[in-house]
DNA sequence: GATAAATCGGACACCATGTCCGACCAATAC
DNA sequence: GTATTGGTCGGACATGGTGTCCGATTTATC
């Protein structure tokens, strides 16, 4: 006998609980699909589903598609990074080298064990609007970060401020871009090239700006 | 009657001239359809054969699939990203602050004429394995060419060189991100702050060196 | 006007998507 | 025990794009 009451549209009473468990299988999928070699976006949900335990008609219970989950995630990632530069932001004043540094450690470190979900983010991204627009709020956020760094630096009389505050806007896409192309997957340890290399940039272009260049001097060559 | 000596296999007598010809056409139809507010990737071969005036199935005889094109496409961004630092890199040691921020306005002219080839570019490396590599080795080309400048500013005894040469392998994804996501399609004319601030954090870090942090003191907090 | 090249339309098998439903399987309630 | 209920499952379904193939038609060339 059909169940009357039975009403499969509006069914979620399904816990939270069940559904963040659900999530938590879907993401380990996630990472050992890619880390077998395929990209994220050549995962079926069939075989996303699979590898997570569950049938791909629970996986539409859940979600509504791998945007939808994607989605999820980003929310994740996004918090980790705001929470990887706690320990320079709100000092940023009275930072020293070490402490951007550890900065762009952790940065690294998100990168290095969440590799294969920042590449889920991304790729999804590139064809989802939705996730697209969740990619671009990660880097507001980050930049919005950055900004209030800047502004504590101007602040303090130690440091002359330099002209264009709009540097906070391009910043972090250099994080963001590097850490995914150079560290993903990679131990953050064996790249001491690449945190060295990102904290001199922020040095240089957020403690550095004394050294105001001539910028009346006309071009010397023709664009 | 049909023709026997027809082979479809290995048909490309195409000339080379009509091959550019049609591609030319789809990369209008990109650009067009781009415009009408559709990504890249969710463009069919049909939508963009039609819009360029070809049917389908000439497209497959000129393209393995939507990769084999922009994977084509790709070599001449990679180009003219490079013709646009040419009035920098080759007088790196001389370069006055005007000569990078013309070299930065010639990047994000590039993203400004070619925004929906970009974003066809990126989503497609997104999914497409030999893409992704194209994508790959025009990074890696502006690393080699930014390396370039760098070392005939260091090369020069004006400027103390900096501790780490890596920063090359950094700068050209600030570059490169920042077009994509702030002058994509848009005038660089309307982008003043973006130019000036991509040019500051070029000039501090490559040209500013001197002023050394130090580097010894220990993290004031906790990572 | 004959011949070959280039284009076209259309059919084909294939595969992933997102939706829907009935069957099943627990746990709990009566 | 037996019935109900929330959750899962397998499978069917229509849809739509892909890449391939071929026969037919158009276009260009001499």
């Amino acid at each position: 006998m059909p169940s009357v009451t039975r009403n499969r549209k509006d069914s979620p009473q399904q816990s939270a609980k069940r559904r963040e468990a659900i999530e938590q299988s879907l993401v380990n999928a996630t990472n050992e699909l890619v880390a077998g070699g395929q990209s994220f976006t050549e995962i079926s949900v069939n075989e996303l589903a699979r590898t997570a335990g569950i049938s791909r008609s629970t996986f539409y219970v859940y979600f509504r598609d791998k945007g939808d989950l994607v989605g999820r995630i980003s929310q994740q990632m996004t918090n980790e990074l705001i929470v990887a530069t706690s320990c320079w932001i709100p000092y940023a004043e009275k930072a020293v080298w070490a402490d951007i540094r550890q900065t762009v450690l952790n940065l690294m470190s998100v990168y290095e064990r969440h590799g294969a979900l920042m590449a889920a983010l991304i790729e999804t991204a590139a064809y989802d609007a939705e996730v697209a627009e969740l990619s671009r709020q990660m880097m507001t956020r980050l930049v919005d970060q950055i900004r209030v760094g800047y502004d504590r630096i101007t602040a303090d009389n130690k440091h002359n401020p330099v002209g264009n505050g709009d540097v906070v806007k391009v910043l972090p896409f250099m994080l963001e871009r590097c850490c995914y192309f150079y560290a993903r997957g990679r131990p953050a340890s064996e790249l001491e090239w690449l945190a060295e290399s990102m904290t001199q940039v922020l040095w240089s272009s957020l403690y550095n700006p004394e050294l105001m260049p001539d910028k009346s001097a006309p071009p010397s060559m023709v664009g």
